[in-house]
DNA sequence: CCCTTGGGTTCGGATTCCGAACCTTAGCTG
DNA sequence: CAGCTAAGGTTCGGAATCCGAACCCAAGGG
């Protein structure tokens, strides 16, 4: 397995990892899909600044990832909510919750369960070939660069 | 779906979140999976300061993603390799880049194309339950707090 | 014995982050 | 209707990070 350059603006990898690797986006989105929607609750829950959070808030929305929406309670409110592209992003936040469960797991265990709602099954997440079936880790998988690299 | 409050420091997305929400981990790590190895390698094709990357290659090692190896070329060199918790997080970057692949994906297309080494299938990422089996999206899970919320 | 290469460390300046205070709009209270 | 409060932000100044560039050092090679 030789080292491969990719051009990072091409990467479907990079892109993402440029968003999401920025502080709090991943924990917002974890805030998200746990069913959190308003300002204040994603502050007080998360203990970020209001400023910051303000602008990730900001770049989520501008990024189609969640969506600001006017609506009535007592009054006026605004809320944030997961967007088809943001909804889509589920496997990745399972896929590192899963991770977390087995490598950072603290000592009580993980702080929340997640269950099929219908079945009551176990949720998993698994990287599997669509021709065979085969369940595939890192040496399975052969990376085919598509474009000369530029180096 | 209610809004679930959860103390940060016990949540498995969120300690996980907190390590590879930080800037450049995820680059690294994909760089990682692509096969570089070296120092040197690392700072030319992701483009990042030398002093920073310093800094992540540590945590990456103490966290034991990485493990730093010395061998021999024509003299002494240092490679970072992936460990098994390393390895791990394989489904983490697949879901990363089929959500790249659908949702930023550049006009050209991904950069590289991904295959089962043996079959010459595509890669897919599924979360699904591990009961009866059927593909799951954010709505089909339930979430069930196991510790009380502090708030 | 000097040059190059890999793998870093050490600066100063530029960004980003943070906490705290402030602003604005509405409803609710007396 | 004057004043209070809650939601949802903005706007500071100081602290922590990041960056590029320069420097360091050990091991070969010529």
């Amino acid at each position: 397995m030789a080292h491969v350059k990719v051009a990072d603006e091409l990467c479907t990898v990079s892109l993402p990892a440029a968003l999401l690797g920025e502080r709090w986006t991943l924990l917002l989105l974890r805030q998200a899909f746990l069913g959190t929607r308003r300002f204040e609750d994603f502050q007080t829950s998360m203990d970020i600044s209001r400023s910051v959070l303000t602008e990730r808030l900001g770049t989520l929305v501008e990024e189609g990832i969640l969506r600001r929406e006017a609506y009535k309670d007592v009054r006026t409110r605004y809320e944030y909510r997961l967007t088809e592209k943001g909804l889509d992003l589920y496997p990745v936040l399972m896929a590192l919750r899963k991770w977390g469960d087995r490598w950072m797991s603290p000592a009580e265990g993980p702080s929340f369960d997640l269950h099929h709602r219908t079945c009551g099954g176990d949720v998993g997440v698994h990287v599997a070939c669509e021709g065979c079936g085969a369940e595939l880790t890192a040496r399975d998988v052969r990376v085919t660069p598509l474009r000369d690299s530029p180096a």
